[in-house]
DNA sequence: ATTGAGATTTTGGCATACCTCAATTATAAA
DNA sequence: TTTATAATTGAGGTATGCCAAAATCTCAAT
């Protein structure tokens, strides 16, 4: 079923799809660190900047739709539609970012707010025009893989560098970021450290400091807590 | 002040920009036809797809805003600030239907209702991409003239096609079609009669009949109430 | 100038959506 | 079993909309 008859006849809010993209979200984010499912009130609460009441309400309005499945005091999990419909959501803000990037000009760091608000105004032909105009792009500007059409959503495995034990023969791709601090953004931006740069993690200072990383044409250091947003990938060579 | 400013200063809702949009709009229509100021709450029911006390009700808070001045029974107009702001929202309207066909690829029929969507949703950073972008364009796709970041709106006078007297040797330019219906933009794309097209009023047919209409390369026969929308200006030759 | 019919506008009552806060209840760790 | 944490409930607030009754205006006829 193309997304705009199941958006235009669901009929739901602007309200209710920032709540089905952050359900979709904070599982993503349970499942790279614990092995869960389930997302909790206070989680969604505080991604979308509103009190746990809120949330138990909208819940139970999308479960109603049948969005999402609930398990009261244990937590929220999207059904096959919500999934869906999620991903569609992840698709325009992810496209709207590349585009916003790559066709209108802007920096990583200034997109992110502006897909947000961009997401849910666009029409599926707009987004199949700007899919086409970037060449039916696989990565959003932080390496955040985009959506099919048709729901699908794939990768390939990363970890972290923070993870990665120091080895100056190893080299790493960067594949992703997972922040959209502005401020850290803009940080990277002036490292080099963006998608697609090859790395080579030099050393690591002891009780959880900063690590030396060389690009090909510079060393510099970063903390533990940037190097736990880069996603790498093991690199030819 | 930045539009920026003035909007997330108010904090204006959607809605009360669309009623601040509307208000705007029927007065230049009023203007053109009548001689008066005062949008009538009717009018502005209508053209919003509201019942009238909903208009009251609107009317009132943009009232305590001083966006626009209400005499009860009488009608609503503009404050100067609630012109600034609603001159902002055609620009963004305008810009957006000139963007959407030059650079998206859409036909001039199918821009309007996506505009008002994005209108809403763009930021000012967006809207000055795009405006460089088409290279400060003065008129949108329909030759509504698009008002200045400054809020400054001009055009040459312009009269309706059905107002003139027909005569072969006089020549006028079609600038702009006070439609946004795509049944009758497709069919004006058809006749290729759209803006920047040179024609010719070759005749009129008696009691309100069809007018007869030359192109450089065709001839054909339109409604009185297409000549109606249809504004030209007198053209050298 | 006055009047009264008809049209327009406002008012007041109600509905829905989304939010907050505070009190209550459920869950799970100590 | 106790206690801390988390989630839900219920009351209440704001924004926007609808409808129908009441108020007000307009305008043509006297
Ligand atoms: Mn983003
Ligand atoms: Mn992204
Ligand atoms: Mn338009
Ligand atoms: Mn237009």
């Amino acid at each position: 079923m193309p997304k705009s008859q199941l958006r235009s006849q669901l009929n739901l809010s602007e309200s209710g799809e920032d709540y089905l993209k952050a359900i979709f979200q904070l599982r993503e984010e349970l499942r790279r660190t614990h092995d869960s499912d389930l997302v909790t009130t206070n989680a969604l609460a505080a991604r979308l900047g509103v009190a746990p009441g809120s949330v138990t309400g909208m819940v139970k309005k999308l479960a109603d739709l049948e969005l999402v499945t609930h398990a009261p005091y244990r937590g929220v999990n999207l059904t096959e539609v919500g999934e869906r419909l999620a991903l569609e959501l992840v698709r325009h803000h992810r496209l709207l970012e590349l585009y916003l990037t790559r066709v209108v000009g802007f920096r990583w760091d200034e997109v992110h707010d502006q897909a947000d608000a961009l997401e849910h105004a666009i029409s599926e032909e707009f987004e199949d025009r700007i899919d086409e105009m970037l060449g039916n792009p696989a990565y959003d500007p932080h390496g955040d893989p985009i959506p099919t059409k048709e729901g699908q959503i794939t990768g390939p495995e990363l970890a972290p560098l923070a993870a990665m034990i120091p080895d100056p023969d190893r080299i790493y791709t960067i594949v992703r970021v997972l922040t959209q601090d502005p401020t850290l953004l803009r940080y990277l931006d002036q490292l080099r450290l963006t998608p697609g740069t090859h790395i080579r993690l030099m050393a690591r200072a002891p009780f959880g400091g900063d690590l030396r990383v060389a690009t090909e044409t510079a060393e510099c250091l970063i903390s533990p807590l940037i190097a736990g947003v880069m996603l790498v990938m093991h690199s030819g060579h």
